[in-house]
DNA sequence: CGTCGTGTTGATCCCACTCAAATACGGTGG
DNA sequence: CCACCGTATTTGAGTGGGATCAACACGACG
């Protein structure tokens, strides 16, 4: 018998044939080699330390990120030191896509926490997106749903009340974490409420009143960064807009 | 000698050839026969009147929509009738990307004056962009503007005081005039007070309170949807922070 | 001339910001 | 295991800026 072939057990389960986030990347019902041509376009970072950066504002871009496992988010820095967060990212989702227009990236992104990311050079991809059917069309579908995120931040900004403004925003990442398979129901943040503040344009008192606000009127419960969301159905409607 | 073939001289000067956004849609030193490729993508509406939508929420996005003359809004609607005003579009700028994600559209595309507008069925441009060398590149370019116009609003709602955000905005348009080859100091807004105040999160008399303000601060001349920029270098400043 | 849509201005109220202080939490070293 | 420290979060009291309610001005158009 022929000695198995040498097999990078770590590699291959890192391989995009084998990631759990293989849909939120890949075109459904792509052939079996062109996976294997895009995994070879990727290159896989070591472990993303908290607080570390992807990218610096200005900085030319030459890649795509995806979040593989952990959070991150993106910050805009005013040049008078105001630093303003323009997103969170969750596992299967892009990063760096605001450099697409003039090239250069105009926010940072930052590890929340230990995170692994996925690179893709953006020649490479451009050129096997022209050549992979359906690539092409899923990369515009996944900057589609980044765009989403972002006008879903935009209603949450153009809320008048900071419990409305928190609410959108724990309805959001509920639905997010659901489409990751995860408990939409219950999970933890990743983020500090100052985060959540400057992402919502509320400061850090307001951001944790507001909590205890939602908690009181027993929509939420709330322990630190633990959240369990408990009325999905008045979450709803105060979502749809009834002010009630 | 042979009779001149019949020329439509209408459809000629509305040809992506000799198209003054040509530049905003195209990418550079493409060659004649690629343009005139992509131009027949390209659908030309008769105009659109004011107030006419281009798409609806919920409907299936099937093109891309490209504003040529006039301007555009593109406005989300809360289930309780509460609408907000997501973007403003000028000429060269796309239209439709919000569908991009799920293949329907989540807000309507309102003309804020009679406009003329170009439509390109998406599967089309993707065929086309994956052998044009250059448009697919193009594509994302255009796209990724339309994000960084999607940043800058988010910047201007996480400003605390209301004339920091209609200051932001006007400085915004201003650019995107400049970019448009007009006067980035003196223009005539397309849109209503009630529709700038939509867009930054404030109602329509903290709007107008706020150009009056800035008036008699020095920084501005208004007479109704005409403005003049008058201190580039104090709107610049406080633009980039400075509260003063 | 009257009407409607749009924009301005005034008076008042309320919610989120500000300043301030107490408390909980996570990590580190003894 | 515990004491300690820095960071994160919560809670309280007071203030200010934008929302709200209301009235009026302006221009386009029939």
């Amino acid at each position: 018998m022929e000695p198995a072939p040498v097999i990078d057990l770590g590699s291959l389960r890192r391989s995009c044939a084998q990631c759990s986030l293989r849909q939120l990347c890949l075109p459904v019902g792509i052939g079996a080699d062109d996976v294997d041509r895009i995994d070879r376009l990727v290159k896989r970072r070591k472990p993303v330390a908290r607080n570390e950066r992807l990218f610096h504002t200005g900085s030319a871009m030459n890649r795509l990120y995806v979040a593989r496992e952990g959070a991150f988010k993106t910050v805009a820095g005013n040049e008078d030191g105001e630093e303003q967060v323009m997103g969170f990212h969750l596992p299967g989702e892009l990063m760096g896509l605001d450099a697409l227009g003039t090239g250069q990236h105009r926010c940072d992104a930052i590890a929340l926490e230990t995170a692994q990311v996925c690179e893709v050079p953006l020649e490479d991809l451009q050129r096997v997106a022209a050549e992979v059917p359906g690539l092409q069309r899923q990369l515009l579908r996944v900057i589609g749903f980044s765009m989403g995120r972002d006008q879903d931040h935009l209603e949450m900004m153009s809320r008048r009340q900071a419990g409305d403004r928190v609410m959108l925003f724990l309805h959001s990442l509920s639905q997010r974490f659901e489409g990751l398979g995860r408990d939409g129901a219950e999970f933890s943040l990743p983020m500090t409420r100052e985060d959540i503040g400057s992402y919502l344009g509320l400061v850090i008192e307001t951001v944790s009143r507001s909590f205890t606000k939602l908690q009181d009127d027993g929509l939420i419960a709330v322990r630190g960064r633990q959240v369990r969301l408990l009325s999905a159905r008045r979450l709803a409607e105060a979502v749809h807009g009834r002010t009630n």
